[in-house]
DNA sequence: TTGTACGCGTTATCAT
DNA sequence: ATGATAACGCGTACAA
């Protein structure tokens, strides 16, 4: 497999050129290297000529702050981690996350590192304890599910290490939240459908235990009781995010004697194996069968037709969770971010047609 | 020093325990710290019942050495980063490369870093500079389009870090690159769709400049001519690796007055467009025409009906780039690692009909 | 085979 | 407002 190519030179260390340190920049704004600190950090007590002086020499010698000293001698290491599951972290919504993390990262001067645990390996406890210790990580990022995972919540406690989960399923004393309103959301798509004419909603739930697929379950019996419609039992079907699950799901549905005319899946993959299915069933989508997703991922932009779906903005909650782990304030309260949702009407609803 | 970190965000109930040091370490086995060193380090010339002290002193701590005085005091920094611009960053492709990245790292107590820059920001020498400066990556992974860009190789070098470059577009002296063979890969693609019968295939290019999408396009190519089959350039489009260009491509595509019977996309979410167009153009799949796709990315399997695609062997690949920056031999040649491709066919193609 | 002492670049504690 | 100097935890010449 390997095709090694004449080696003509080795590296080329030659023109290497160590970094500027915090003593050149000093030396060079015949200050202190603590009056520099100052400046980069940008603390009081500093007068304006001397401030003046020191960012041009931090300007001329293109002077960054060692990560790694930093980290050692302080608390404020400007890392913030990002911790995932295995199986989760190849989805769209934990790329989403990223983004969002990653562009103020870059805004701030921080630094984001991805670390992942094995959700299936039984000593979750002992992987994050190890993960965090002696990283010193200045935050974490938890995202479901490991951030409703006692083990994980616990260890993190232990270590100090301040943490903000996204779209947790219950809530815990002492956290600091970020989510959307789900039973709203929930409510406003299925009081779109039943505003379209729906009478019978077909609803695929998400991965049993998941704080969001509970509350969005729970919005769409709110919904459908709102709006004067029974609950069918036979018309919900249990999914688990994933597309597979969704096909399995949408089978079921497709064989019951009285076929919903719309289905509302918890996300937008499981929606997206709805239309798949519908195509093998030869179903026209949306003249026979409304179908409607959940994210506004990728997934509802590529599929023909295109996927009613509720917009999570998840780069904002992104953005929020940066924003509560780089000011670090000392007052600890714990508190709930709740961000806006967006019902994104596309091609796949539409009114049933005349039986 | 400082004891009890205030804990900013999330209150916890116990006091923060202080994780060992190495020192503590030493102490426990009753050694010097250079012996934990060499032990943790997997060093020679420790003697077996000192090692097996120290290896016990280590568990019953849980001592894990910190991640910020390895990188200050040494070259081994255990922190790999992942460069990608912005734009590209949500693909399915990134996320598969960090999944790969991320088990190799767990197994070897590596950590991720994920650095981002933006790809329409004039100076990306510079932003690269600031980034690598002082951060003592011990290696940095380039994906497409970053890894073809004259500044940022630049950048890397003058800093002395190494680097690997997934799937760059032209070779370039003293850099290591892991890939597969894109010419093999459409070959073999497009011979499969001649052995079905088709005569008239379509082509949808990557983006102009991209190597891979070149390789293909010459891989195709040499098929046809292998095949016995003439070029016909009007049905060879150029298309930009987006859902919209596959979009705009098949239109064309559609227009023709002779319509190709398959359409070999460069890769699949290009490919997903001819499907999304073909319903619109009443167009059964694959009956009236076969549509084929690469890359294997979640898309090809959530449309309806599946693609038939090529899979690159992505996490592979990671863990190939892993591999070379994780064993800092000196004598780095450079070197090209080619992994196999994989044909994979699904349900978009099937023998032409007979007209 | 094992240990001592110093340096890495930064922040933080005191002083002035 | 500014500066001298001690941590921070680990790797590594250099000794023993």
């Amino acid at each position: 497999m390997k095709q090694n190519r004449p080696a003509a030179v080795s590296r080329q260390k030659t023109a290497v050129q160590k970094p500027a340190s915090i003593y050149d920049v000093a030396k060079r704004a015949k200050v202190s290297i603590k009056t520099v600190s100052r400046v980069v950090n940008r603390l009081p007590s500093v007068g304006d000529e001397t401030r003046k002086r020191v960012m041009e020499a931090v300007e001329a010698l293109s002077y960054r702050p060692n990560v790694y000293a930093r980290g050692l001698a302080s608390e404020r290491s400007f890392l913030i981690g990002l911790l995932c599951d295995i199986p989760a972290a190849g989805s769209g919504y934990i790329a989403a996350l990223q983004i969002g993390m990653l562009s103020r990262c870059r805004k701030e001067g921080y630094h984001l590192i991805v670390e992942s645990v094995d959700e299936r390996n039984s000593d979750l406890g002992h992987q994050v304890r190890s993960l965090v210790a002696q990283s010193r990580l200045q935050g974490v990022v938890l995202t479901s599910p490991l951030c409703d995972m006692p083990a994980v919540i616990e260890a993190l406690n232990n270590a100090g290490t301040p943490f903000v989960r996204i779209a947790p399923e219950k809530s815990l004393p002492h956290t600091i939240d970020v989510r959307i309103d789900d039973h709203a959301a929930a409510y406003d798509m299925t009081t779109y459908l039943i505003g379209l004419g729906h009478r019978r909603i077909g609803f695929i739930k998400g991965t049993a235990g998941h704080g969001d697929a509970k509350a969005r379950f729970e919005g769409y019996l709110a919904a459908l009781a709102d709006g004067g419609l029974p609950f069918v039992e036979d018309v919900c079907v249990q999914g688990q995010f994933t597309y597979q699950s969704g096909m399995e799901a949408s089978e079921r549905l497709f064989a019951l004697k009285k076929r919903p005319t719309a289905i509302f899946a918890c996300n937008d993959d499981m929606a997206a194996a709805v239309l798949a299915t519908s195509q093998r069933f030869n179903l026209k989508i949306p003249q026979q069968l409304s179908v409607a997703g959940f994210d506004d991922s990728l997934v509802a932009q590529v599929v023909w037709p295109r996927l009613t779906t509720c917009r999570q903005p998840i780069e904002e909650m992104a953005q929020a969770a940066m924003s509560i782990l780089t000011q670090r304030s000392d007052d600890n309260e714990p508190f709930e971010v709740r961000l806006d949702h967006e019902l994104v009407v596309r091609e796949s609803t539409a009114p049933p047609d005349v039986q």
